[in-house]
DNA sequence: AGCACGCCGACT
DNA sequence: GTCGGCGTGCTC
């Protein structure tokens, strides 16, 4: 009779994170997988939790559970065991890793509502304290009172009497479970009519007037957009609200999910070209074999890989079994979606970030009860509650996204492969320029490699031109367009067809710098430049937020001799302008990020041929697909190269190649031209070829002599807080630990740990970080050496008022 | 992270 | 004499 749960407890800190035992109470059904609440802590404050194991054993001295949540399993044992692992793996407490499992609608908050029993008659076994708060209590009229002035009680006093109330039967406490409901709604700000009938009856502040010139003229806005057209914060239009001008109203957003086919499309409509056919016929022989494997299958652009996994899904599916596709993200590939709820109807599910909340939870439910056995979705996708999986493919799994940057920091290529393995499922990782990290695993023969060296229909690649940007200057040209770029896009022009820009963000970006003392406008939360915004004509941080007017004089000398520089927007406006007046061109800014979906409509005008020019950053360059594009142009490559981290060549390789493939996927050969500083660069010259396998042998020579990760894994140690100088401290006192017990245990495996420096970019938010980064292996003894440390540095006095975490294998 | 227990200074 | 400061240790 097992009647001890060992629990998951919610808002536990990672260094004291441990399953807590606590009694099941006779008439209670808790199954492992089931949600619970439980009394925690010294004050036993009501928290959530998971039941993870169940057992049998003394009971002395154990809490009570409260109340189970879930009369059935909301996770399975494969998921709670995969909780365990992504705990041990990223370094998160077990709720933490539970509840990225779970749709966000599951994550319930509880307010306790007590009430007083009105049919109590007294008790003389009572405290003083206790008898004393009841008899407070029935002066109340109601229980809104009761409760409010229990709560205030609470907070002043702890809750010793009001448990003893609890238990004796003087009041009742009921647990209300609240869930995050702001589903699907953008809030939005207008004038009230009042106000356009009667202006002069309102005086506004300047900002006031700002918030009220800028709705007079658009009528409506979302409140963030207000905010930052206006360079306000939200508090100035709440103003406006409170004193009448203006009025808050909502509307739904993200609620074409549904309404993605465009009718039925037959799969036997898809044909495979012989090569296709043979990738597809290797894959689903390992479905059949209901073994664990590891595909990469390493196509060039264009080589028609999603063909190859709507054969692969239909065959999973016909055969009994689930279905887990992952992309990148999605809304930069609609079309994805498009396609397959066309071809497989509502056996499709769909999760990702953009959907609301109740859709999300509606999603999970069709997942969960088999209505769904074809899922897409973005990196959390994953975790979908699939029961029967035979195949997860992952495409583009070269791709940044799939590394969570936020903890658990786990890697969506561990989960899949770990996922598989409990399945019995084939993992197939598809990309045209692999991680580093697959192709070496490939290469060992851990993962089986095949390939799509052809383009469909056997398009040839593009023609790629280098231009040198340094010839280009030293003849006179100091324009951003090169010549043969200008006279690129004309031919283009001309003949009715569609040009993709690229620039690199960095470039993109203008920032403000003195021409006296040659520093740069800061962020004063942040160690970054601001940067000038065209649309609000405001300076702006990206990492915080922060807005401030435009200045004219320098902060740090008062010199008025202020410019502009980087890839001025500004001049590649007039630049366009005046090579292409006629041009009609579409602007992806990053500007637009507030409405994710004003790209969709900005890609959707672009593939119906509404512009003849797209420009934009890296997002235009990754996995959209406009047949009339034959031309691509990078204004520079050479940003990404010199980003300073050791995934840059890789990086820029794969950004190189892909937005080259591009260009000419329709019936026309592609164009595409690439202006650097560094035309003779091997990254440059490998990408413009597409030639992946010799960068591979390029790159991967590099990194076994500079030991980097394949070869090795790299654990960064982030540690930031309020006090520049403390944090420093705490880091290297973290240090002196790690090296002391590296000492000590002596690990199997050779780790370095190399002593502590600033982050790239040093302050974010009014926080300094500074960061550890240890080249090791990832072992159990090393991830518990990793454990041991972050519980162990929490204790240090240095470590006061500083947080930290690790990350395996994220960014440098 | 909260929360209670415990040991030293300024105050009616 | 006590109220309250925040150092220290624990959380089933």
């Amino acid at each position: 009779m097992s009647s001890i749960a060992e629990i998951a407890v919610s808002n536990t800190a990672y260094s004291f994170d441990m399953l807590f035992s606590y009694v099941i109470p006779e008439n209670f059904i808790a199954e492992c997988g089931c949600r619970v609440l439980v009394p925690f802590g010294k004050g036993n404050a009501h928290r959530m939790g998971v039941i993870m194991k169940k057992r049998s054993g003394s009971t002395a001295k154990l809490k009570k559970i409260i109340s189970v949540i879930d009369d059935k399993p909301v996770l399975s044992s494969e998921m709670l065991e995969l909780a365990s692992h992504l705990r041990d793996y990223t370094f998160c407490t077990y709720y933490d890793a539970l509840k990225i499992m779970l749709p966000p609608a599951m994550n319930v908050q509880i307010q306790e509502k007590i009430r007083i029993n009105r049919d109590f008659t007294g008790d003389t076994s009572l405290s003083t304290q206790a008898s004393e708060l009841f008899e407070k209590l029935k002066n109340f009229p109601d229980d809104k009172q009761v409760n409010d002035f229990i709560n205030s009680f609470i907070s002043e006093n702890g809750r010793k009497a009001v448990d003893e109330l609890c238990e004796s039967n003087a009041v009742i406490s009921d647990n209300i479970f609240r869930q995050n409901v702001r589903d699907a709604t953008m809030k939005m700000v207008r004038l009230t009519e009042k106000y356009i009938s009667n202006p002069e009856n309102f005086t506004l502040t300047k900002k006031q007037k700002t918030v009220v010139d800028f709705l007079e003229e658009n009528n409506t806005a979302s409140v963030r957009e207000t905010a930052y057209m206006c360079g306000v914060t939200g508090v100035v239009i709440s103003n406006l609200v409170r004193n009448g001008t203006a009025e808050y109203y909502e509307i739904e957003v993200f609620r074409h999910v549904e309404d993605f086919s465009e009718g039925h499309i037959d799969i036997n409509d898809t044909v495979l070209s012989e090569e296709q056919q043979a990738v597809y016929n290797t894959v689903s022989q390992q479905i059949q074999n209901s073994k664990p494997a590891v595909y990469l299958l390493h196509g060039v652009t264009g080589s028609g890989k999603t063909a190859v996994f709507e054969k692969l899904i239909e065959y999973t599916v016909n055969s009994g079994r689930q279905v887990l596709l992952l992309i990148p993200e999605i809304s930069l590939t609609p079309q994805i979606l498009k396609r397959f709820r066309s071809l497989f109807g509502e056996r499709v599910a769909v999760i990702h970030s953009g959907l609301s909340m109740g859709q999300r939870l509606d999603e999970y439910k069709r997942i969960k009860y088999g209505q769904a056995d074809i899922v897409i979705g973005t990196r959390s996708a994953v975790f979908a509650p699939l029961e029967n999986i035979g195949l997860v493919i992952m495409d583009e799994e070269g791709e940044k996204t799939y590394k969570s940057e936020i903890s658990p920091r786990y890697d969506t290529h561990d989960i899949a492969k770990r996922r598989c393995f409990y399945h019995n499922a084939t993992l197939l990782l598809a990309s045209a320029t692999p991680s580093m990290e697959s192709y070496y695993l490939a290469e060992k023969n851990i993962y089986h490699l095949v390939r799509l060296k052809k383009r469909y229909q056997n398009m040839p690649l593009p023609e790629v031109s280098i231009v040198d940007m340094d010839e280009e200057r030293r003849n006179g040209n100091t324009n951003f367009f090169s010549n043969k770029l200008v006279n690129e896009i004309n031919e283009n022009l001309a003949n009715g067809e569609q040009t993709i820009l690229l620039l690199n963000r960095r470039g993109y970006h203008t920032v403000i710098s003195c021409a006296d003392c040659s520093k740069t406008v800061q962020c004063p939360n942040c160690s970054v430049p601001l940067t000038y915004h065209r649309k609000n004509e405001r300076l702006m941080c990206h990492y915080c937020g922060y807005s401030a007017e435009y200045i004219y004089k320098c902060p740090s000398c008062d010199s008025t001799r202020l410019k502009r520089i980087g890839f001025g927007t500004q001049r590649l406006e007039e630049e366009l302008d005046m090579y292409f007046p006629y041009a009609r061109v579409l602007r992806m800014d990053a500007d637009t990020t507030f409405s994710r979906y004003s790209y969709e409509k900005g890609f959707n005008d672009f593939r119906n041929k509404k512009y003849d020019i797209m420009i934009g950053t890296q997002m235009i360059g990754k996995g959209l697909d406009f047949p009339d594009v034959t031309l691509v142009g990078v204004l520079s490559v050479d940003g990404a190269l010199y980003a300073g981290d050791f995934r840059a060549y890789e990086r820029t390789f794969s950004l190189i190649t892909q937005v080259v493939g591009r260009s000419g996927r329709g019936e026309r050969t592609g164009r595409a031209v690439l202006q650097t500083e560094n035309p003779e660069h091997y990254i440059i010259n490998l990408a413009s070829q597409q030639d992946y396998e010799n960068f591979y042998k390029e790159e991967i020579a590099l990194r076994r002599a500079m030991v980097f990760p394949p070869v090795c894994d790299l654990c960064v140690f982030a540690f930031s807080g309020r006090d520049s100088t403390a944090v420093q401290t705490g880091a290297e006192a973290v240090f002196m630990l790690m090296k002391r017990k590296l000492d000590e245990i002596q690990p199997k495996t050779p780790v370095k740990v190399i002593r502590p420096v600033r982050s790239s970019y040093e302050k974010i938010n009014g926080r300094y970080r500074w960061r550890i980064i240890m080249r090791c292996k990832n072992t159990a003894e090393i991830r518990g050496f990793i454990s041991d440390i972050l519980k162990s540095s929490v204790k240090l006095k240095e470590m006061k008022d500083i947080s930290v975490f690790a990350d395996m294998n994220g960014d440098t």
